[in-house]
DNA sequence: TTGACATAATTAGGAAACTAATTATAATGT
DNA sequence: ACATTATAATTAGTTTCCTAATTATGTCAA
């Protein structure tokens, strides 16, 4: 799904925000605040993760795949379990597939137990390139929250969970 | 751009994490785990709103160029600007007011002043939808995020200020 | 056993983003 | 004045996602 947001420049201001409150009563100020700075903040991230990602040839959907992978202790797993793990639809899934077959990263292999069924397994060369991509995408993410006490990075991922808590409450409202 | 996240159900054990630690020691696991965690709920948050906006028929880019183009004074803006302020290519920007002028809800005015310009207005019509749309987004953003104190607020927004300022050691990195 | 339904993966076609090239206009320096 | 460069918007073509339809296989109950 497509994440567009505002720049962090320009999220609204103080008094933008208090326009907007006027106008819909139904605004708080503080939480919108907060959801803005927390979309936006995820979308750096992603980004600069697209960026690490590139550097290797690779695009974020298909270095998760390989990654829950690596996961199983036998390296192997199905279209369709992986499609629901990352949350896409088993057509994107066989693109995003394709591809890591194309390149060697996974190999698509038949089973007879069930022969609608097909396992993909990690190639030696998709566990290299993880090899490749893992201590570069980790030693750039320890930089980045270096500056996070462990006390905040377990406030917020308290904070987090009150929120995707919250969200079931978003789909009640009508 | 894209963002595809695992569920949240199926972020990463402590176990496996640890397990990646063992073989990349470059792993902080519970930056990772924030990290992850920190996606996972702005994918979740993002899809909320598109959903929202769909009942509405709009799509989160469109509508983000209707709310840019109500905090102007006049209404109106330039596409170079708002594609700036989105974040999106020119050519984007394009197609996203194709989006709206067809639905009615932008208009495009000509300047004499400079004519390779055009100055993009929020009709009625635009407005009207706003009016429509805002009030449900804003009534179910305060659902979602009634479970946290004022305190957590403002913690959550000074904890991701210091991340976004860690993303920029994350270039520097090679 | 066979008809109805369920499930696994894929294919086909469409939407919305991107990059790169194009068109038109403005600004600048010699 | 006029050639060069810069800027605004668009068009063309690619990518990767989506939904819906398709193909093949498995399951179950009358």
């Amino acid at each position: 799904m497509w994440l567009t947001m505002l720049q962090l420049s320009d999220l609204p201001t103080e008094e933008i925000l208090q326009r907007f409150a006027q106008r819909y009563p139904e605004a708080d100020v503080t939480a919108i605040a907060s959801f803005l700075m927390l979309l936006r903040v995820a979308t750096d991230l992603s980004m600069a993760l697209d960026a690490c990602l590139s550097k290797h040839d690779l695009l974020q959907g298909r270095w998760w795949v390989l990654i829950l992978l690596m996961r199983e202790q036998d390296l192997t797993s199905q279209p369709s379990v992986l499609a629901e793990k990352l949350g896409v639809t088993r057509a994107t899934m066989t693109g995003l597939l394709d591809g890591l077959e194309q390149g060697g990263l996974v190999q698509r292999e038949s089973v007879p137990q069930d022969r609608r069924s097909v396992q993909i397994k990690l190639t030696a060369a998709g566990q290299a390139k993880l090899d490749a991509v893992m201590p570069d995408y980790y030693s750039r993410l320890r930089l980045c929250m270096q500056g996070l006490s462990e006390r905040q990075r377990s406030d917020l991922q308290s904070i987090l969970g009150v929120i995707d808590r919250g969200l079931s409450a978003w789909d009640f409202h009508q």
